[in-house]
RNA sequence: GCCGACGUAGCUCAGGGGUAGAGUGCUUCCUUGGUAAGGAAGAGGUCGUGGGUUCAAUUCCCAUCGUUGGCUCCA
């Protein structure tokens, strides 16, 4: 006999070589009804495989990510396995289970893939996985394994093989479809109730660009077909929160071809958003000891040079500017660094006087792919809220918790709750890709480390993700669709201050290098703008929005009251307007509501009469009438609750 | 940059080898209306751009630009 602790603690006895269903058939009828696979200590097994020793069980079922993994990496296969009957021949690369879903990277031969196909496909899989079919696992020889791809000619699971150990190689089978899989599976394909085939995309064999490029094709499954439903009527409610649907629907930001491809134009809305946005992040870093500067948005090619930017994007990058007689080049500036360096050296440096704090929303360009540039989210030119601080090496642990503070500070005024901190550290296998030593690289890491760790962050750690001259502490949100963005960035560097030989004199009167920190807690306006949009959904928090109110008279006999009150309201600050349209109210309550402005102020008779204006808020209806200075008091205690939390 | 899809009125989109259509917005007129769309009339498009096939191209083909889903990249 024996012992299965389950997840609660608890100890069962069974008898040697028990499978993780015969435990879960033990425990009820209905677990072992829904039941998909098993962590047996630290790995997930399929629940058909027997427990020879002591162990540590839990069951996993669709709520569990795990369980879901192993339920969508199995509908992977049955991806393929309709595939291969659909289109004899097909070859297949890899087919893993990913956040919402699964996908299966295919080499369809000359044959095309196209949305007319996904239906076909979608049901041969539900076909076949009424079948009911088992998936089941064998342990293959590699002689075995390579003579199998082989003989079907699959190149692509032969270059898989190469690269696994005999004696560690496994085959799935369900139907007549075998795969090579690591696995585990569900015990069969009749759990998979529902699929959906997303879309499909090019992928390079190995994520290399050197490399055949494959047809990825996208699916989803589910155990009920109502759980497909709602999760369509998820992607469709993500869909409306777009930053790129808002942005041109509440005349945020445009683009246009004339100006050039990955080229925001900030219209009046949107700058207002963004200028408050600024002026808030200003206020903050005053309180924090920065100091504004600004600086040109070109710089000479030796700047760069220098800064080693220069050797590692010079070519990657837009092409130097040139001066018609002298035969200089300058560059748009990337990034304001080296700018900022040459502001640190303008004068002699005291230990006393770091750390030095230099602010600046700088407009940085960077030639980005083509197929790179998404919305507001991936532009060619942007705006960084950017900061450098140099300091001594004994204040880099204190600095980096300072700007982790107020991050925190600015996403909490924000409500960004969901958010990961990512720690980009160095490839070890690739440490060519970076300038400078192993020491310095050490130090910033491990100072990043015990910095995060400190101040308590839910840390991701990511190898090969630092900057070239140092390591970063990512802040990563997600937008509506899901995708993942790097919002705010603090980065450590020890590389930056030797190029540009930046000193300062220590009280031992001898001269030392500083340590420099960049940071944007936003990371770019114009990233954060979308970011924001999605999270929100457009329904800015008040203080923000770019029309905070919207005067609605009832007639145009009340017009002249509507432009007293108007004007009342601007003396304090609160923006808005009066819609002096010939329409109803009901026809302006409607506009202003889709608009998304989130107070209307409903000027008639009545109120003209009491100097009062019935207030309807955004999305919640009538709050009845108050004086125009009651509102005011009002509306600034709104503003208030939250910037002063 | 690579692969796929898309590009028709300001916006959202339908159409299709014989030089175009809806809704909405816009303009004008009527209406002066109390909490999510009042009525009528009118103006708006060399169908992204350049080639080719054809008696004829917005429609078919090629190229190009842009957008988009991914891949690769991201100081």
């Amino acid at each position: 006999m024996i012992d299965i602790t389950l997840p609660d603690g608890s100890v069962r006895q069974y008898e040697q070589g028990v499978t993780s269903f015969e435990v879960a058939q033990s425990i009820s009828e209905g677990l072992a009804r829904n039941v998909l696979a098993a962590k047996v200590n630290d790995t997930v097994w399929d629940l058909s495989r027997p427990i020879n020793e002591n162990a540590r069980v839990q069951l996993l079922t669709w709520n569990d990510d795990l369980g879901k993994n192993a339920f969508w990496h199995s509908s992977a296969h049955l991806l393929a396995e309709a595939l291969e009957e659909l289109y004899p021949g097909v070859k297949f690369g890899i087919g893993p289970p990913v956040e919402n879903g699964f996908y299966y990277d295919v080499d369809l031969g000359e044959r095309t893939f196209s949305q007319e196909d996904f239906a076909k496909v979608e049901q041969k899989m539900l076909e076949l996985a009424r079948n009911k079919n088992e998936f089941k696992r064998r342990e293959v020889s590699k002689a075995e394994a390579i003579e199998y791809f082989t003989q079907k000619g699959d190149e692509y699971k032969l270059d898989l093989i190469k690269d696994l150990a005999d004696g560690t190689i496994s085959f799935y089978e369900q139907g007549k479809f075998v795969d090579l899989c690591r696995g585990p599976h569900i015990p069969n394909t009749s759990h998979i109730k529902a699929a959906k085939i997303m879309n499909v995309a090019g992928a390079y064999w190995r994520g290399d660009e050197k490399n055949k490029q494959l047809t990825r094709i996208y699916g989803v499954t589910f155990p009920k077909q109502k759980e497909l439903t709602e999760h369509l009527q998820r992607l469709e409610e993500a869909k409306k929160r777009d930053h790129r649907k808002l942005g041109k629907e509440l005349e945020l930001f445009a683009f246009s071809e004339k100006v050039g491809m990955g080229l925001p134009l900030w219209l009046p809305k949107g700058t207002l958003l963004r200028e408050r946005l600024e002026q808030f992040m200003r206020k903050a870093q005053m309180r924090a000891g920065y100091q504004p500067v600004v600086t040109p948005h070109i710089g000479s090619k030796e700047l760069y040079v220098t800064s080693g930017h220069y050797e590692k994007y010079g070519a990657d990058s837009f092409q130097p500017i040139k001066t018609p007689n002298e035969g200089e080049e300058f560059f748009l500036k990337p990034m304001n660094c080296p700018h900022h360096c040459e502001i640190y050296k303008t004068r002699p440096r005291s230990y006393k006087e770091l750390p030095v704090r230099l602010a600046e929303f700088g407009t940085v360009y960077r030639y980005e792919q083509s197929g790179e540039l998404h919305g507001l989210t991936r532009v060619r030119g942007f705006t960084q809220d950017d900061a450098h601080i140099f300091c001594r090496p004994d204040q880099v642990k204190e600095e980096f918790i300072k700007v982790i503070d107020l991050v925190l500070y600015v996403f909490q005024a924000l409500g960004f709750e969901d958010y990961t901190a990512q720690i980009s550290l160095r490839d070890p296998e690739n440490k060519k890709k970076y300038i400078g030593g192993d020491e310095a690289w050490e130090k910033a890491e491990t100072a990043i480390i015990e910095a995060a760790e400190e101040k308590g962050l839910r840390t991701v750690t990511e190898l090969g993700e630092a900057a070239f001259y140092g390591p970063k502490l990512d802040f990563m949100v997600k937008d509506a669709l899901g995708r993942k963005w790097q919002l705010g960035t603090i980065q450590v560097d020890y590389q930056l201050p030797e190029r540009f030989q930046l000193e300062y004199i220590g009280a031992d009167n001898q001269r030392h290098r500083p340590v420099m920190i960049h940071r944007a807690p936003f990371g770019s306006l114009e990233r954060f703008v979308a970011v924001l949009i999605e999270h929100c959904g457009g329904n800015f928090p008040l203080w923000l929005s770019p029309d905070q109110f919207a005067i609605l008279p009832i007639s145009e006999k009340y017009q002249d009251f509507a432009q007293e009150v108007y004007e009342r309201l601007q003396q304090h600050d609160i923006r808005g307007f009066v819609d002096n349209r010939d329409e109803k109210i009901g026809r302006k309550i409607r506009d202003a509501e889709v608009q998304k402005v989130p107070y209307m102020l409903i000027v008639g008779e009545k109120e003209q009469e009491n100097g009062a204006v019935s207030v309807r808020k955004h999305g919640e209806g009538d709050l009845g009438a108050m004086s125009v200075e009651e509102y005011i008091s009002f509306f600034q205690g709104k503003v208030a609750e939250v910037l002063n939390k």
